[in-house]
DNA sequence: ATCTCATGTTAG
DNA sequence: GCGGCCTAACATGAGAT
């Protein structure tokens, strides 16, 4: 028993291990400081009765190990005879309580030839994992392992023969039982197959956006943690705008020994046909090969007799590229006040000029930049565009390239309005930043032949209200000023107000290619491990999410079933979704459960999904005092220790258990332990009366409440008015007064739970003859009722009610008119209603209603 | 008037 | 039988408050 405990609740700190540090390795504290409350107090407790006073924590432990040999050893000799050895070659971990307990389980591994793990530590010894349940995390920590039942372990000893682990795989779903199948045939995996649980991982490894993405945040979040000097509006500004040349390409190129990146057109990409080209080098160019052009494409615009050279990705190198580059611009002589991060391969860098004795030397800067780059990354070359505004030093920059710098200023080039019309006749509308296609074809919806930036200038002359009823009212003040060489708000606030411009406002994940689904269950499957991705990143930045939205892509009616583009999304309509969450969350639970929902709101069928992504739209940080609230609100009620307890404790970790416990508010009491108080029963109570549903949205609502009562944010007291308002109602609701169920109140019931039990009762009556008209028109008046009050909950458990009752009685009155009808009731009355209202009482919790019977 | 939501657009 | 791999931020316009 006391083992049995103690090895479960260290699994729980177990995290720390798996990134190769041992327990006795790791800082005490912070192990600790991993443990949940009630873990911590389990803990406590064991290492109080287990251990000797002059014992450290470390001695506990290795002792620990030692006793655990001994044991193994003495159990083997103890049988007079050997066992079989039905467990040999098996290392077999436990994972969580079982039954039989972890103790005899061990027993009998280690009796028939098996080994026990205690950590998941080398993961890659054990061989099967054995457990009862798993909560979503282990779930998918554990989807590549032979998870069993412990019957695997009982039935094998009393069959006296190791059985096949499969029929005792403990199996929480179709990806699960695939696995099973693959692990016992082939093992080999298709890396393009989306239900393969590793689908994500090489996905990402692949995927040259992703990776440009996540550079980006990298930089981004680097660039905020290292000093800058922030420029005042008005400021005369030196503005470099330096990106390498076709960058993947030159990579690709580098480590290419039979290329000529100056005679070969080269791309990157992965495939030959309907791959994307990453970059292509200038050689390609010039037939008319750009960026983000398919493969098949860029070979039909060759002419005959020249080969198009396709080069692998080399993410690391450019990493390393990378590097040196913002090293360069750090490092340079003179010191930039800004270096900001565009992307991987380009950098707006800011010199604020301070009218000193000697000016800065733009033309040297540029020089001496290009040829230390070019140096030290072996032969890179990137271009510079340099002004005093943004967007000139970005036009610059187009002229510049390849391979070359452009210095041109605000003032220099509007003086003469000639020079600067043939200035703007160089450009394509879409060399403006920000303007792409959609905007484009918006403007030539109102004039066809706008080939540059002189024709729009003297299209709309200045015309600002048309220019904005056209593509819209920033998009066309931006234009406007563009045209005169000046950065609207927008843009200047990266220079201005870098701080806001770099910070993180959201985290998302987006999967477009490779979505081939079959089931609801994969794909919720699928959601799972994308939330915990964005889960683990949203817990490394210390942040909590009160908005989550959900967005797919769903195969367009007259789409064929597989597009153009191998696994591509093909022609696709996207819908999205978003909830908010009562408070800010950062556990994978919660998030994944609302997502899952979520996906059954956008009603799109499985095989119909081409795309996913997931986006938490707000992000909070985490300070140390909601910290410590989400600590005490997780737990409603005062936790406490019994003191004797803590006295037993090895004295050299009594301090650390002492601050942790004064840090968790934890209070030690002289046995007995004092019951809950009285408030405690009344919520509780209160919490037993409501529907498991809504229940824990009410528990929100609570620790809303509390909270209220300390913070004294007018914003959340306005939020918390209308918790307390919808507890009020469901109370009401719940306990019968003002009920909203007054139409069937001949009844005399008004409780959900009761008011669930006669719906079932008049469903079963009727299923033969029918219920009548009326009732269902009261019924229904009812359902009304709560959709307008925002209790889609509810009326969700009365969909489930009926549709799982259908299910049951779909046998034996399958064919009845009763049975036909409450069909028909369920599905045109009820759950049209489930999408009345977008305003859910929070969200709704249910997964498991098959909206298509 | 000001907010929220779903949807679009852009860049690398 | 080979093919092939995003995500953050802002803008817009409709509808709610
Ligand atoms: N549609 C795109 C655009 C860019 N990139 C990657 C490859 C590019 O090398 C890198 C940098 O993008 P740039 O827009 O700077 O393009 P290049 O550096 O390739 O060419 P250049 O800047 O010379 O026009 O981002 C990509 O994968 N897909």
């Amino acid at each position: 028993m006391d083992d049995d405990k103690l090895l479960a609740i260290l699994e729980s700190s177990q995290e720390g291990e798996e990134r190769g540090l041992g327990p006795e390795e790791r800082d005490p504290a912070e192990t600790l400081g991993r443990l949940s409350d009630d873990a911590l107090i389990e803990y406590m407790t064991n290492l109080s009765q287990g251990a000797r006073k002059d014992f450290t924590r470390e001695e506990y432990f290795r002792d620990k190990e030692i006793k655990q040999r001994e044991r193994d050893e003495a159990t083997r000799a103890g049988l007079g005879r050997a066992n079989a050895p039905i467990f040999a070659g098996c290392t077999i971990y436990i994972n969580g309580y079982t039954k039989p307990g972890r103790l005899q389980l061990h027993e009998m591994i280690v009796s028939y030839g098996g080994k026990f793990q205690h950590y998941l530590l080398a993961k890659k010894k054990v061989t099967h994992i054995v457990a009862t349940n798993l909560p979503l995390k282990k779930r998918l920590e554990f989807r590549n392992y032979r998870v069993v039942r412990p019957e695997w372990i009982t039935e094998s000893i009393e069959q006296q023969k190791l059985l096949p682990w499969q029929d005792y795989a403990l199996s929480w779903d179709q990806e699960q039982r695939s696995l099973q199948l693959k692990v016992a045939s082939a093992p080999v995996s298709s890396a393009v197959d989306c239900k393969d649980p590793n689908f994500l991982k090489t996905f990402f490894e692949n995927s040259r956006l992703h990776h440009l993405s996540n550079w980006k945040a990298d930089l981004r979040s680097r660039f905020l943690s290292e000093g800058f000097n922030k420029p005042s509006p008005g400021d005369a500004l030196s503005i470099f705008h330096i990106d390498f040349d076709c960058f993947f390409a030159t990579v690709a190129a580098l480590g290419c020994e039979s290329c000529d990146i100056n005679r070969d057109p080269i791309v990157v990409c992965h495939g030959s046909k309907s791959s994307d080209i990453a970059s292509c080098n200038y050689v390609a160019r010039k037939y008319g090969i750009r960026n983000g052009m398919w493969v098949s494409r860029a070979k039909s615009l060759l002419p005959p007799g020249v080969e198009l050279v396709s080069l692998p990705y080399n993410f690391k190198e450019i990493e390393e590229k990378s590097k040196i580059f913002y090293t360069v611009l750090k490092e340079y002589k003179i010191k930039f006040d800004l270096i900001l991060p565009i992307s991987i391969d380009e950098a707006v860098c800011v010199v604020i000029d301070h009218h000193t004795p000697h000016p800065i030397d733009r033309d040297e800067i540029c020089r001496e930049l290009r040829s230390e780059i070019w140096k030290r990354t072996g032969g890179c070359t990137v271009s510079i565009g340099c002004s005093n505004t943004l967007v000139l030093a970005r036009l610059n920059l187009k002229i510049a390239k390849p391979n070359g710098y452009h210095i041109l200023t605000q003032q220099q080039l509007v003086e003469n309005e000639a020079d600067w019309h043939s200035y703007l006749g160089k450009f394509q509308i879409d060399d403006l930043p920000g303007i792409g296609y959609s905007i484009v074809s918006k403007l030539r919806s109102l004039r066809q032949h706008l080939n540059n930036l002189l024709q729009l200038k003297q299209y709309f002359h200045n015309s600002l209200p048309l220019l904005q009823k056209c593509v819209g009212k920033k998009t066309g003040s931006k234009i406007l000023m563009y045209l005169h060489g000046k950065d609207d708000e927008e843009s200047s606030r990266m220079i201005f107000e870098p701080e806001s411009f770099f910070a993180r406002k959201s985290l998302s994940i987006e999967i477009n290619w490779g979505i081939r689904f079959d089931t609801v269950q994969e794909i919720d499957n699928f959601i799972d491990t994308c939330a915990d991705y964005l889960v683990q990143k949203l817990q490394e930045m210390n942040k909590r999410t009160s908005q989550i939205t959900l967005k797919v892509l769903r195969r367009c009616a007259d789409a064929p079933i597989e597009p153009p583009k191998y696994l591509g999304c093909g022609e696709c309509d996207a819908l999205s979704h978003n909830c908010r969450l009562g408070i800010p969350t950062s556990e994978l639970g919660v998030i994944a459960t609302e997502l899952k929902s979520t996906f059954r709101l956008l009603g799109c069928p499985p095989k119909d999904l081409r795309g996913v992504s997931i986006q938490f739209n707000k992000l909070i940080e985490v300070s140390y005092d909601q910290n410590e609230n989400q600590q005490r609100l997780k737990l409603p009620f005062q936790k406490t220790l019994n003191f004797d307890v803590f006295d037993n404790l090895p004295s050299d970790v009594k301090n650390d258990f002492s601050k942790e416990l004064k840090r968790r508010n934890i209070v030690l009491t002289s046995s007995p332990r004092p019951k809950t108080s009285y408030a405690a029963t009344y919520e509780e109570k209160f919490m037993e009366e409501l529907p498991t549903q809504i229940r824990n949205e009410v528990k929100n609502d609570l620790r809303i409440n509390r909270k209220i009562t300390r913070t004294k944010l007018s914003e959340l007291r306005e939020q918390n008015r209308k918790k307390k308002e919808s507890i009020r109602n469901v109370r009401a609701h719940l306990l019968g007064h003002e009920s909203l169920f007054e139409p069937i109140k001949f009844q005399k019931e008004s409780r959900f739970k009761d008011i669930c039990r006669i719906v079932m009762e008049w469903f079963d009556a009727t299923l033969i003859e029918g219920p009548h008209e009326k009732d269902l028109l009261l019924f229904e008046n009812y359902l009304d009722k709560l959709s307008d009050s925002n209790r889609v909950p509810l009326i969700l458990r009365f969909s489930k009610l009926i549709s799982v009752r259908l299910n049951l009685k779909s046998n034996q009155y399958g064919q009845e008119a009763g049975f036909q009808e409450w069909e028909q009731f369920l599905l045109k009355n009820v759950i049209p209603k489930l999408n009345k209202n977008k305003h859910t009482f929070q969200t709704v919790r249910k997964l498991d209603i098959d909206f298509d019977i």
